[in-house]
DNA sequence: GTCTATACTAGGATAGAC
DNA sequence: GTCTATCCTAGTATAGAC
């Protein structure tokens, strides 16, 4: 609009632009998203978007990196949080899901996984997949088994999601499949998402 | 180019272009897809292609009817197969996985389920993923359980067929996956994409 | 650090011929 | 049934001011 807005440290500037532009990346994917929307969000212009990205691909490499660091920290203190009387895999499902609360990140992540064709977003694709594997076996300690089960889930989850499938719904299929996935986790979501529908 | 090439009844070129669609949808998605790339991949011209199905949406409409048809055709004629002394799943699951010989299809799903805030594509991917949920449990007989576990195991499945992680890698962590994942269908994966990337 | 204005391009869709 | 030519919009990116 008319005149600059809320002047702000550029560090701080970039966190607010990511987080919106997660928040779109998500809804839309990478393609579909415009930055004309990311900047509505953040509230500045298109203009000082890609300024201070240089370009839309950088800003979703940025956003993808942003939302991994999310994940994999959510998943190392899920990981430090448990003693090895139990299962860790409700400890680490529950971190995941929390994360749906940032509105677009675990969606985003799924948008980044589908883009392994593109020649610059596709190899940070396959190594930020790899880098959470990494993880799951290494920190966490699953066997590949368990690891592939546990992320099988994960995308199930982001899946559902991505459809936004309603958090309350009648179709008793419906509902069925919610707790089916989500297990322990099924009232966090509800408590997460209401009445509305499912979204990153 | 220049003149009409080989000239087709309206029914098979239908095909043929729902075909190609399904390979570039697979590729990139449903925005970053071109009607061009499509037309091309088909052998016609870009503005045939419109024509033909009057919209770009309308065309990804009907090539994602035409995935999810493909998918129920395979399970159903898998499901058909099986005999009761032993799990069904495995069944299933080579059906699926071959069905990544349709170059694109089960990206292309992967897609069509990204998109539940489209309004027209929304509803359509989700009555086509409950469709799918439907079978396994009904016609398939799965407990809600061994349906999302393999719900989830089938989207791992797309989502590495997306990120084109390498058929044959030299890194353990990968070769690891892919076993985890595809199992006793890991052969057959080898199979139909050698030493190439994985890729719908 | 942030805006307005604008240049430029890609790509979906239409018109009309054959 | 299929093409060429073309229109038109949306959207990224740049220039330059404040």
């Amino acid at each position: 609009m008319t005149t600059p807005r809320t002047r702000m440290p550029a560090a701080a500037r970039r966190t607010s632009i990511l987080v919106a532009a997660a928040e779109v990346f998500g809804q839309r994917g990478y393609a579909a998203a415009t930055t004309d929307a990311i900047a509505q969000l953040a509230g500045i212009s298109q203009a000082y978007v890609i300024r201070s990205f240089g370009s839309k691909e950088a800003l979703f490499i940025a956003t993808a990196e942003h939302v991994l660091d999310l994940v994999t920290d959510a998943f190392r203190t899920a990981i430090a949080e448990a003693d090895d009387t139990r299962r860790i895999e409700p400890l680490l499902g529950a971190a995941y899901v929390r994360l749906a609360a940032d509105r677009g990140a675990l969606v985003t992540l799924l948008h980044l996984f589908t883009l392994g064709q593109d020649p610059r977003i596709g190899p940070i694709a396959r190594a930020g997949f790899l880098r959470i594997l990494a993880i799951l076996r290494e920190e966490a300690g699953l066997s590949m088994e368990r690891a592939t089960a546990f992320l099988g889930n994960g995308m199930l989850v982001s899946t559902i999601l991505g459809l936004q499938l309603p958090a309350e719904s009648e179709d008793p299929a419906t509902a069925e499949l919610l707790e089916a996935t989500f297990r322990e986790n099924t009232p966090l979501v509800r408590e997460l998402f209401g009445g509305r529908d499912l979204d990153g």
